[in-house]
DNA sequence: TCGGCAATTGGCAATATGGCCAAATACCCC
DNA sequence: GGGGTATTTGGCCATATTGCCAATTGCCGA
């Protein structure tokens, strides 16, 4: 694999790197419907507001989220919908594994 | 998030976890044009092929890919063609990112 | 059965990640 | 300007990941 190809592969992988973490995943999942602040999400998570923050930072510097101050707080939203379709993909492969998986205890 | 919650993103997660990689990416891309051997990979990847059993090895405890052993060579194979849906969204992500960064340098 | 290729496994060192606490910033209202 | 809330940053430790080498296993052909 030559540097070139490499770096389109590592690109790639960075943003699905930002995405292979539960907490981010639910906070996308959550972003999906609407904008949030981050202590709407913190509330939610049920993490240390730190922790969460680091965790949007992530998110944001993937290009995955955007935000946007408004007064003393800060909204994140997503910046590309089509991010969802993460989530059929993924839970198509969840399924198949848990069919093989009944077929394989019968 | 209560814990059933946390299951069902950490189930995900795993999922999108083993994909985060550029040498797995770059498996899984070339899957997607039919079965590899692990030598024919190893070869492309032009990594140590213990290293690439490594990541073939994460690609299938997450379900992303079969083996089929045939005589002395193992053949690697996608189990889920929709998992090719993540480059599409991917790519529109980093599109996204490159757009908005020539607008800023504007 | 022996030698050799294909592939996996174990071990190890370097590096990255995740989460909490505490401290620093930013902003608003009074 | 001062106090309070919202958020980020720095530091630290525990844990996970990655990649190579060496050793092992599995299979085939001579």
């Amino acid at each position: 694999m030559d540097s070139k190809t490499f770096s389109r592969y590592d690109a790639r992988a960075r943003v699905i790197k930002a995405m292979a973490h539960p907490t981010r995943l639910f906070i996308v999942d959550e972003l999906s419907r609407g904008e949030r602040c981050v202590c709407e999400l913190t509330d939610m998570v049920g993490a240390d507001m730190s922790t969460v923050s680091k965790h949007l930072t992530v998110l944001k510097n993937a290009g995955i989220v955007q935000d946007d101050k408004r007064g003393s707080q800060i909204f994140y939203a997503l910046r590309c919908p089509c991010i969802m379709d993460f989530f059929g993909c993924v839970e198509s492969v969840l399924k198949t594994t848990a069919r093989e998986r009944r077929n394989a205890a019968k």
